[in-house]
DNA sequence: TGTACATCAGTGAACGCGCGTTCACTGATGTAC
DNA sequence: TGTACATCAGTGAACGCGCGTTCACTGATGTAC
């Protein structure tokens, strides 16, 4: 993430704020903050949306929000960390109601590229302000907790009882799919089509030697 | 392209100006511009380029580009087609100069992620500014001669013999990996390990069923 | 129970920035007669 | 060959915009004695 500070820590799950427990007023200005930002994003093309901005939306002066957040980009970053959030337990969840093998691989890589289309702004935040994902390391942080889910997603997406030496490679072959498959669609090089997006996912393939 | 101006029609090739003939003056800002900013781009990371930005590094006023480009939208899309051009040329070469079957894809697709490695900011610009491919259907505009040069390079990652049907799938599929990883690398999702990209890439198979 | 105090979320004005675009203009160039 | 003219690339000032961030401040809340 651009902005680093672990104190960032928002809220997932059903939306409404449990919290730290002490200091938490009655305004709650954070927990809004991050509750109309991802509201408003959501709806964009594009994860447009300046400080100053959503402080007028939130009703609030700009500056109120730099009681919560040390500067722009950390609050940014706190979208892109829900973001990854989300689009984590999206993935682990349709790992789970697929089975595996190809069958198992193609759902779980369209569900991918289905969930990348409903949230176009959610994807590019992920894009541009999460930083290296190790497919092939443990991470502890709140960030690590979002993307051993995705990791979980897209694992799934293999055949079980591949070889470690090839996992990895296997695990980015397929992420490489059905992301770049997304930002085609998104970007508008290719016209979304359902049904193509499933030929194109389904012609994978991790049985054939390097 | 953002910006629709079919007499937008930059220099190709080795960079010197041929041109319209008539009108070109000794100054020739426009080619100036084309190719001053294609530098500034390149080097940097994101295409990120204010028009009066390059008016200043041409020592020139912002309003002198207004004679040349009716607004910055149609500067910066042949900026984008200018960038479309070199990788559609660059694939093709690679196409060329590659063998078909599985090896000839590993070494086109290895050659577009190489590409996108070194000139990240002008794929972007291209996934930022060009829109709609379609992979299925000719077009003679500038910007369809640029992409059929970039789909002969990805056409040609593919098996010769392979049945008009699964054609565009399978071109879409090709495109999408080497795309999807990519773009991965670019935004610092996926550190570039040139060894992975070679496995990677060569985990692509065409030979099975859908 | 009442008073003094510390805490701290939120305010409003201001700083300095860069942007795209418009306008009326200047001044050099090339052409027509 | 010389003069009158049209063309048009480039200028400099200005408009209006929104941005992130800082600063000194106000005023409500909760706590300590």
């Amino acid at each position: 993430m651009k902005y680093e500070d672990n104190s960032v820590n928002i809220n997932r799950g059903t939306g409404d704020v449990e919290g730290d427990s002490r200091n938490y007023h009655h305004g709650d200005l954070r927990a809004k903050a991050l509750k109309l930002g991802m509201e408003i994003i959501e709806k964009q093309e594009h994860p447009e949306l300046g400080l100053r901005a959503l402080a007028r939306q939130l009703g609030v002066s700009a500056t109120a929000l730099y009681r919560h957040f040390p500067s722009k980009d950390a609050l940014f970053d706190a979208f892109a960390l829900e973001a990854l959030n989300r689009l984590g337990e999206h993935q682990a969840q349709a790992a789970k109601a697929a089975g595996g093998g190809r069958l198992g691989f193609a759902e779980v890589g369209i569900t991918y590229v289905a969930w990348a289309v409903a949230n176009p702004s959610l994807l590019r935040l992920i894009n541009t302000r999460i930083q290296s994902v190790d497919l092939g390391q443990q991470d502890n942080s709140d960030m690590g907790e979002a993307l051993r889910q995705l990791k979980t997603g897209i694992a799934a997406m293999l055949p079980p009882n591949i070889a470690e030496e090839r996992r990895i490679a296997a695990e980015l072959h397929a992420w490489s799919l059905v992301h770049g498959l997304s930002m085609l669609i998104l970007d508008g090089l290719v016209k979304h089509d359902p049904k193509l997006v499933r030929q194109v996912v389904s012609l994978a393939s991790f049985h054939s030697a390097p």
